[in-house]
DNA sequence: TCCTTTTGGTTGTACCTTCAACTATTACGG
DNA sequence: CCGTAATAGTTGAAGGTACAACCAAAAGGA
């Protein structure tokens, strides 16, 4: 009960401090900062949105909407895929590179700072194995992302 | 960064699967329905709206907000703290006890699929103590719910 | 080949959360 | 006491997410 509604409470509250701190430093929500970040380590830079949907888990119609705001920002650009007409690429532009560059050092220093460095390396451990159980179950298929395959 | 990729997801993913099962067979959100649930557990089943925030990890104009959705569908009820004439109580009523009785079951059937039956005892006294550790990062004053005190 | 199904994606609406502004009451310092 | 600050809460607007409906292209089957 007690595991339940402390993780209950950083499923509330860690989205809220993640937010906050890119959008104070960046105006960027986390789910931006991620779009991002994910695309900057594709290659050329460029995915699929079903992939980037996949990798950033969520549904297509957020990404959907969040893209075209990125892209109304010159952060991303979209273009149809040359393979298969119905899929369309999303590619992170020059200015997008530099945005995420410049913002990922305070982000990731938030991220250590609340979680990373409060917790010791068994315990980094134990929560990768915990995460990984939990996944599993909300996506027994698999469909979204696989960061969290064994 | 394995670990923090996973747990990002869990963050992502899981209240999704929590609102859509609660939403699905109560017309509830996850955060309407921990409400219900935090006042369902006090004395006379009767909180002051800043105690009921902090337990539920809201802000005030947050829970304000669902408070009155709620009190429209007549399972809470607000009225005026005699002792304190600036503070506000909520109340669930008899309709409001009735619908999370009726939901609690299910809810707690979906918690305990997702997160509680796939981990081992160990996890999960594991994961108190890393939730344990991140929440006081996240809110070192204190200010919220007591639940994760050691 | 033609028709149906599936896949990939976008759009509009409704709802929820956040933020800032505002009101009312209590607590505090001189 | 009086004035100021702090606390408790509400409200309205702006922005983001979810859901359903929709369109287009590819895949599959007869």
């Amino acid at each position: 009960m007690t595991a339940w509604l402390r993780l209950a409470a950083v499923l509330e509250l860690l989205p809220g401090v993640l937010d906050s701190q890119l959008r104070r430093d960046a105006e960027l929500s986390h789910f931006d900062y991620f779009v991002l970040a994910m695309l900057s380590e594709a290659p050329k830079r460029t995915l699929r949105m079903t992939a980037l949907a996949q990798q950033t888990n969520a549904t297509l119609p957020r990404l959907s909407h969040v893209v075209k705001r990125l892209e109304d920002r010159s952060l991303v650009e979209r273009f149809p895929c040359p393979e298969d007409a119905r899929a369309t690429n999303a590619r992170l532009t020059a200015t997008g590179w530099k945005k995420i560059k410049a913002t990922a050092p305070g982000h990731v220093e938030t991220v250590r700072q609340h979680v990373i460095d409060v917790l010791t390396p068994e315990q980094i451990t134990q929560l990768t194995d915990i995460t990984g159980a939990i996944l599993e179950a909300v996506d027994p298929e698999g469909k979204l992302s696989s960061v969290y395959r064994r």
